[in-house]
RNA sequence: GGGUGGUUAGCUCAGUUGGUUUAGAGCGUCUGGUUUACACCCAGAAGGUCACAGGUUCGAUUCCUGUACCACCCACCA
């Protein structure tokens, strides 16, 4: 016998292994069964697994589990990703922190400090491979992959050079994010913008007045910029030029007039430029083929060019630049009340300064892509997939994100100056330059510079599933990998991505770009993106404030793995973030501990009736069936239907919520309880076992756990086990509509004790007191009950404490249309019908209007107009029914 | 500055192209209850002008327009 609660601790584990080591997560690349792929957003192997991995867990597993039941050839794939920049500053803080080293980098130097950042990594990656495991996790070990692979890095290599043949990789001068904390270039995505309130300065400058907030910079600006049809300017022509007392002397300085530039609304209407350390007074420059002069070095102090500041870092300089600005007399006025946002690195969270270096770029906008039979621009490609919906995004707002970011997309920097990644397989002699990943020979230098993280994520959804042994040949290209590679063919392009949308940009839309581009095929068919935990405030779930985290180690000894993951699922929508707090876990854990409990419950009934659960067998010996168990198992059909059609269409949410309803609120709360007058302990397995088929991807490990008490002898774990489909012969309106009228008058019934203040002492027996005096009257939609005639009921009643004392009656077959003769109060009844009637009627007619409107009939879905009919179809039964009885009052 | 989402019971949220939902759930609150699984339970109750203002419609929480507040994203206001 079941414990009388469920233990998660005491199984999770176990079921765990079992199902591993019986192999049920294993894909076959060689099996003919429909493929259905997720590959699993690698983790960064840079500590510990957080809610926002578990709810990526926990909805992708649901969608792996329904796909394997339904028989498809399910991959879930799962890895780790060396996240370049975040893992090396994690390592680097660390070291600095526990080794007290102030420069790691200059104290190991490359090779060790890479060795020291790989074994904090391998570290993190055993941990994060259990922490998958304990959230129920059915992907296949088997082929696990890391960023770092060896044939993840030929990807990248060849990849590489096959974009550096295109002409789509190129090397050049051009400004960027530069991080002087990490020193290393960050791309536009990794860039967080924060609001700060900076003195904003007016200063004169030759005959006119220019605004800024950072002074520092100013001491090389030899151009004023201002709009062609500025009023205020129109004495001074283009390229006039003039002499301005400045900073450290007089400048010679000349005008510009520019109308791309310049807001002649914001300030003076003009300004000084500083190409070196301004995105818009670079592309400016660009543009006019003006000089630029390198202010601030790449560790954020001044240069020489400062003159008597060179050498001091920027906020030191600041104050001591306008000081001496003022000492001149040519400070105008201070604006303390300016607000400006300043970019500040996501990771290492230094103030970002641009800067003009060699980087190596991706080209969007040159259309060398072959995509259709047509030469696309990588930006294009990006454009069509969505547009011509080879991909589907869901939810689809996103979409119109996805094209405006698309459409502001520049080139990507993809050079980085860290050591911890791919490193950039280029090599120079002098001034000659070789693509590839192994030296062209002695004297050659490679690249120091490595990838940005996400090139090699861009290739996730492929160079996981090329074939490792394959990769280290050399001699192959890698059109000839993708060809040999036996997974690659089989499980290529993916069905879904999951993923939180928050990095929509940064890997989503970069994964579309790289495959598209080096296979020829979409990466993936669906994209489910999924929104982001909070705390009960709706504040963002921080590691740095433990009082608000929740951490999913410490919630799944205590709850379990099956109710956290109830817990992400249900009420929570694609797109949109939820909150998650511990109540709410709880409630899950019950839910659990319910079902565990029913099927307490029907084992005890197949142990009294002398029947072995296990020897149940489909469709055998079930028994004559009440009208009961005929309404449960025709509930049943609809219930599966409604869970496949759910989870296909990705509609987790209402799905668990439905399943969870008919669990508690129908098999729980009605038919187990009508089951203890008598039941038919065939039925009762049959249907738990539906139930936790259907479970099953939502609460794997309960649900496997039942299984063991509840499936047919020989069965194999549920987790191989086929998806139910509803059999049409058990489809019993009828009874299911005895059964809704039958609970319609208990709850009638109790709400008349409520009413009549029955003391609480009588208990159930004071409903038969109540009904046998004759005295009161249920009224319960249009019927009106006189229940001198239910009082008949008790007699049969033969259950020794019975619950519902109705209920025994019903099931000995006592015809309940019955109980709606000997009805007293006419009038009343004949008021209630016919207001039904009206209602029905004004219904009936808003439907056939609907039905009747040919653009509705036009843009709605074929099932959506049949159950429209049906509606029809069932009112109009209806109507005529009403219709039928009002005629009997006449 | 541009864009997206939100605003439904004390709290957290559902609500599938306008009507059979006189607005639903969970938690919380209150009342009553240990009955052949379950107190991680059972039976009930209270609690909502579906943010506001207009419009379309026979009918709007649902569609349209505007307003307010909240959240997020994007952008080169010096």
């Amino acid at each position: 016998m079941l414990p009388k609660a469920y233990d998660p601790k005491a199984c999770e584990d176990r079921i765990y292994q079992m199902w591993e080591e019986s192999g049920a997560f294993k894909a076959d690349a060689k099996s003919k069964k429909e493929p259905f792929v997720i590959s699993m957003p690698p983790p960064n192997a840079t500590g510990q697994l957080h809610l926002g991995h578990a709810v990526m867990l926990a909805l992708e597993d649901i969608f792996t589990r329904f796909a394997r039941m339904q028989g498809k050839e399910a991959l879930w794939l799962p890895g780790t990703d060396h996240a370049a920049i975040a893992t090396e500053s994690v390592v680097i803080k660390k070291i600095q922190k526990e080794e007290k080293i102030k420069d790691p980098r200059a104290h190991y130097g490359r090779e060790k400090l890479v060795e020291k950042i790989a074994e904090f990594v391998q570290a993190s990656r055993a941990t994060i491979r259990s922490q998958v495991r304990k959230m129920g996790a059915s992907c296949d070990w088997s082929r696990e992959r890391y960023t770092l692979d060896a044939s993840l890095n030929r990807c990248v290599n060849e990849v590489f050079k096959k974009m550096y043949g295109d002409g789509l990789i190129y090397r050049g001068q051009r400004i960027v994010s530069w991080d002087p904390k990490m020193q290393t270039t960050v791309s536009d995505d990794e860039i967080e913008h924060v609001e700060e309130k900076a003195p904003f300065y007016t200063f004169q400058y030759g005959p006119f007045q220019i605004s800024t907030a950072r002074p520092e910079t100013k001491f090389g600006d030899k151009y004023v910029v201002m709009h062609p049809d500025d009023e205020r300017y129109k004495q001074y022509k283009d390229g006039d030029t003039f002499t301005a007392e400045w900073i450290n002397g007089p400048v010679q300085a000349t005008v510009i007039k520019d109308s791309d530039a310049i807001d002649p609304a914001f300030g003076t209407g003009c300004m000084t430029i500083t190409p070196w350390h301004d995105m818009t007074d670079f592309e400016l420059a660009e543009r006019r083929k003006l000089p630029r002069e390198q202010i601030i070095d790449f560790t954020g102090r001044l240069m020489p060019v400062a003159g008597e500041f060179a050498g001091m870092p920027i906020e030191e300089a600041r104050p001591k630049v306008v000081e001496k600005l003022k000492e001149k007399g040519l400070l105008v006025k201070v604006d303390e009340n300016y607000v400006h946002r300043i970019a500040v690195s996501y990771r290492g969270k230094g103030v970002v300064e641009p800067q003009i270096k060699e980087q190596w770029f991706i080209d969007v906008n040159k259309p060398v892509v072959e995509w259709k039979k047509k030469k696309m621009s990588l930006k294009q490609v990006m454009q069509d997939v969505i547009r011509s919906k080879d991909i589907r995004i869901i939810p689809e707002r996103f979409e119109k994100i996805y094209f405006h970011w698309i459409d502001n997309l520049r080139d990507w920097c993809v050079s980085r100056q860290i050591w911890w990644g791919h490193r950039i397989p280029v090599w120079y002699k002098g001034e000659e330059k070789r693509v590839g990943a192994v030296s062209p020979g002695p004297g050659w230098m490679q690249d120091p510079d490595t990838l940005d993280t996400w090139f090699s994520s861009g290739l996730w959804t492929w160079s996981t599933l090329i074939d490792p042994t394959l990769a280290t040949d050399t001699s192959l290209s890698l059109q000839d990998l993708l060809d040999r590679s036996p997974d690659f063919q089989k499980f290529h392009p993916t069905t879904v991505m999951e993923t939180g949308y928050d990095i929509l940009f940064f890997w989503v839309a970069r994964m579309i770009l790289m495959t598209t581009y080096a296979t020829g095929q979409i990466p993936f068919k669906h994209v489910y993106l999924h929104g982001l935990v909070r705390t009960r405030d709706g504040k963002k779930m921080s590691k740095s404030d433990p009082s608000t985290c929740i951490d999913p180690l410490e919630i799944i000894p205590k709850y379990g793995a099956d109710a956290l993951r109830l817990s992400m699922i249900v009420g929570q929508s694609p797109g949109n973030d939820f909150r998650l707090y511990e109540e709410k876990i709880a409630g899950y854990r019950n839910f659990i501990n319910k079902l565990w409990n029913a099927s307490r419950f029907v084992l005890m009934q197949c142990e009294k009736a002398g029947v072995d659960p296990k020897g149940v067998g489909d469709g055998a010996g079930v028994g004559s069936l009440s009208v009961a168990d005929r309404a449960l198992l025709s509930s049943l059909q609809s219930l599966i239907d409604d869970a496949t059609q759910g989870l296909k269409e990705y509609r987790l949410s209402e799905t668990g919520e439905r399943l969870y309803s008919f669990v508690w609120d129908y098999f729980c709360d009605w038919y187990l309880e009508l089951s203890k007058g008598e039941s038919n302990p065939a039925v009762l397995v049959h249907a738990l076992r539906t139930i936790v088929h259907l479970l099953h991807p939502y609460c794997p490990f309960v649900t496997e756990e039942l299984w063991a008490s509840i499936g047919p002898k020989g069965s194999g774990p549920l987790i191989r086990e086929p998806w139910p489909t509803p059999e049409k012969k058990s489809i019993d309106r009828d009874a299911e509509a005895q059964l809704q009228l039958l609970i319609d008058i208990i709850t009638a019934v109790r709400s008349l004790r409520a009413e009549y203040g029955v003391t609480p002492e009588a208990k159930i027996p004071s409903t038969v007191h109540a009904v046998r005096s004759g005295e009161f009257l249920v009224q319960h939609q249009a019927h009106v009950l006189r229940l001198a005639n239910v009082s008949e009921l008790t007699v049969v009643s033969k259950a020794p404490a019975p619950r519902h004392g109705v209920v025994s009656a019903f099931l000995k077959g006592v015809d309940i249309q019955l109980l709606l003769e000997g009805v007293v109060d006419l009038t009343k009844v004949k008021e209630n019908l016919e207001a039904e009637r009206a209602q029905l009627q004004k219904f009936l007619a808003g439907v056939q209007a609907k039905l009747g409107n040919e653009q509705f009939v036009a843009r709605a879905k074929p099932e959506v107009i049949e159950t429209e009919k049906q509606k029809l179809a069932d009112g109009e039964a209806k109507l005529k029914k009403i219709e039928e009885r009002l005629k009997a009052f006449a």
